[in-house]
DNA sequence: CGGACACTTCGATCAAGGCCGTATCGTGGT
DNA sequence: ACCACGATACGGCCTTGATCGAAGTGTCCG
């Protein structure tokens, strides 16, 4: 199988409205059950069941039996990636949209993205770490200053990559329709992690949607002077 | 137009053998004709007018037009990003291909991959870059070291970000074949400027296509220790 | 001006695949 | 044991769109 061809089995892997549909709704790394993804898709369950055959033949999704129910979910970070690529390249492509973003204030604020945190909390977060000099931020790249690595450390964060090579484990992770980055790539996911071991967020009924505690609204209140309940508007 | 649509519109575009083919075969930044890009793809050239309509239309390609020749190229670095995650994707998921890379020996040394160096070449000197502690590189991201930074202040290339929020430019690019992380993201672009300003390369008659000069073999030679003659097999 | 060439448009054909109704299988609860 | 429910398998309908032949437009060259 040559490479473009590849391409193109991806390419239409994700080019039917339903199977987007229900990787779009999986995105933010929740896991739901086939009739869930149907309806989420518009279609019916048995349409639903023959898409996501076709979504785990291809790498795109994993399932995990839970009794008589069935959980689906992204199958690996590169899959996140590839859909951020595309809704990147969607937001870069059709501008004129103006009114965007999640109906449901509560995703508006904050909302997990795979495996970090997303939402108008995450990028108000990645502007107070870049304004105390602990990370820097562009649409290219990002990386972990000096004074960052000792005060990631003091949290007790996990950044070595498990003797892998990779040294730099900031990566920006551009909020499609806000148009501002937040931050992704290890760091992201350890500081989501660093979150839920402080009790900051509770996950929800549904598998990893977050519910921010008291604690939590205390926590960003000191740590970062952020007001969670005021942080405005965020877009899906 | 909500955003799982749009996903999927993308998905649809870059869905076809022949529209993937024929963005393969411009990811390298050539920018080619539409009789050309329809051999690649293995079809007539009504057949790739279509494709290339679409395409144009879904903002993937951009055309130029030069006397009967129109040249079609990628449209956006956007584009580019999507490919790149799209192969990578790939290589993921099939690794049990064993036989990867061009067929074309000279490709597999070095090649251009949009707005950056690819190749064997490009992973060699992303190695040296490192190994002087000039940049770091992994998989989430890149960073320019302060050593680094006034390295290529001196070389002349230009780093700023043209005042935009952007202060790290240093991304890697995973050869999806080869697994190895090579240079893009400002400062790749930047450099493959720097090495056509020093006639390392000169530009072959296809447009964008790259030819090692003498300058460039003894300048990789000198700078990197590089002999370029025997960086081995690379893979596209 | 006429022919060669690059490219596009139109029209008809045809295969791929999305969709749902029905039926089947398996699990959990009563 | 029975039923409810989630999920999948099968079969047939139907739309989408990929493809190419033929014809039309525009450009360069002699």
């Amino acid at each position: 199988m040559s490479t473009p061809a590849r391409v193109a089995e991806i390419g239409a892997l994700l080019g039917d409205p339903g199977r987007a549909a229900m990787l779009y709704a999986v995105f933010d790394g929740r896991a739901l059950t086939a009739c869930e993804l149907a309806e989420v898709a518009g279609i019916t369950p048995q349409t639903a069941s023959g898409h996501l055959a076709r979504l785990i033949d291809g790498k795109a999704m994993t399932v995990t039996k839970q009794g008589r129910h069935r959980y689906f979910r992204l199958a690996s970070p590169e899959v996140a990636r590839l859909l951020e690529s595309m809704m990147q390249f969607s937001a870069m492509t059709a501008p004129p949209e103006v009114r965007t973003g999640p109906r449901d204030p509560a995703l508006k604020a904050f909302r997990s993205c795979y495996d970090h945190l997303a939402g108008n909390l995450a990028v108000a977060v990645a502007d107070r770490l870049v304004e105390r000099g602990l990370i820097e931020l562009g649409e290219d790249g990002g990386l972990i200053t000096d004074r960052g690595q000792d005060f990631f450390a003091e949290l007790g964060l996990d950044l070595t990559g498990g003797g892998k090579s990779s040294r730099p484990l900031c990566r920006p992770c551009l909020d499609w329709s806000e148009r501002r980055v937040h931050l992704a790539g290890r760091l992201g996911a350890e500081l989501l992690a660093y979150y839920l071991r402080q009790h900051w967020f509770r996950r929800a009924e549904r598998p990893r949607t977050l519910t921010l505690t008291r604690e939590g609204e205390r926590g960003f209140k000191q740590a970062f002077g952020l007001d969670v309940r005021s942080t405005g508007e965020c877009s899906r």
